[in-house]
DNA sequence: CTAAATGATACCATGTTAGTATCATTTTGT
DNA sequence: ACAAAATGATACTAACATGGTATCATTTAG
């Protein structure tokens, strides 16, 4: 029961990492020496980053990846949301009814409350508290 | 993103519907009727759930399921527990950190805030408070 | 003894996750 | 012009998890 893949935890390492050189442009080579994270899976992720727009991407000698965004602004809820998907917290519940003879039975509000809980909370971390700690 | 597979949900379903009967032994088929769940997969939930001593069964003719605690004593965490393991929300975040320079990120803290919570919120919902509704 | 139930177990199909490989394109420096 | 160094796009593979099926053994009531 787990609420974040490699993929995300690869890219917030990552974000950070770029957010900590303020401005420069990083390339993959100087983020697998720093992040140890396998070379191909990298770029992939880094792609990925680069068309929802958190990063600029440039080509090129002497290219690499920068924030698009101020690290306050960069909230890890959507990079989480960028590889795996929307939160939806009762996706199975709301098939069928877990409790038949009732039309919404109170375990799906619960988990709606918790999924609004959880929401807002990831919705409230950004790259920039990351970084101050 | 999700929290919760089709193995818990078919499970809670049948607890709930065991738990309706009151003491009676109810069978698969029986439930397979009520509850549209593939039999060979049901049965496999079930004997999930005898093996974990969530409920009691009886082999031979008319014998079937019963459950082995109380409804209000069959908390919903316990059974997603059963088919999907512990929670544990920040899996990937503890292997490596991701800022780099921190023994412990913010991240980690803030994520093991929400588990808690999280394991809190399903920690009190139980199988009985479901059928009040 | 048989029918009806569960126990145990092995199997299969599909999707997701994690990771690899390859070639095309862009850009800088000589 | 050209080569090197970077990203873009994309296709592929391996391993694991999920959802589901099938089969045979065992127990038990009648």
């Amino acid at each position: 029961m787990k609420l974040i893949t490699r993929n995300t935890d690869y890219a917030i390492r990552a974000l950070c990492f770029i957010a900590r050189k303020e401005g420069k442009v990083v390339a993959v080579p100087e983020l697998v020496k720093a992040l140890a994270i396998p070379r191909p899976f990298l770029r992939k992720v880094l792609q990925g980053l680069t068309k929802k727009g958190f990063v600029r991407s440039y080509k090129g000698i002497g290219g690499g990846f920068m924030l698009a965004k101020a690290p306050g602004r960069i909230y890890i809820i959507d990079v989480a949301g960028t590889f795996q998907g929307p939160l939806r917290l009762n996706e199975c519940f709301l098939k069928k009814e877990p409790c038949p003879n009732r039309k919404v039975c109170c375990l799906k509000k619960r988990i709606d409350r918790l999924e609004k809980y959880l929401s807002s909370e990831l919705g409230s971390i950004t790259i920039g508290e990351l970084l101050k700690g």
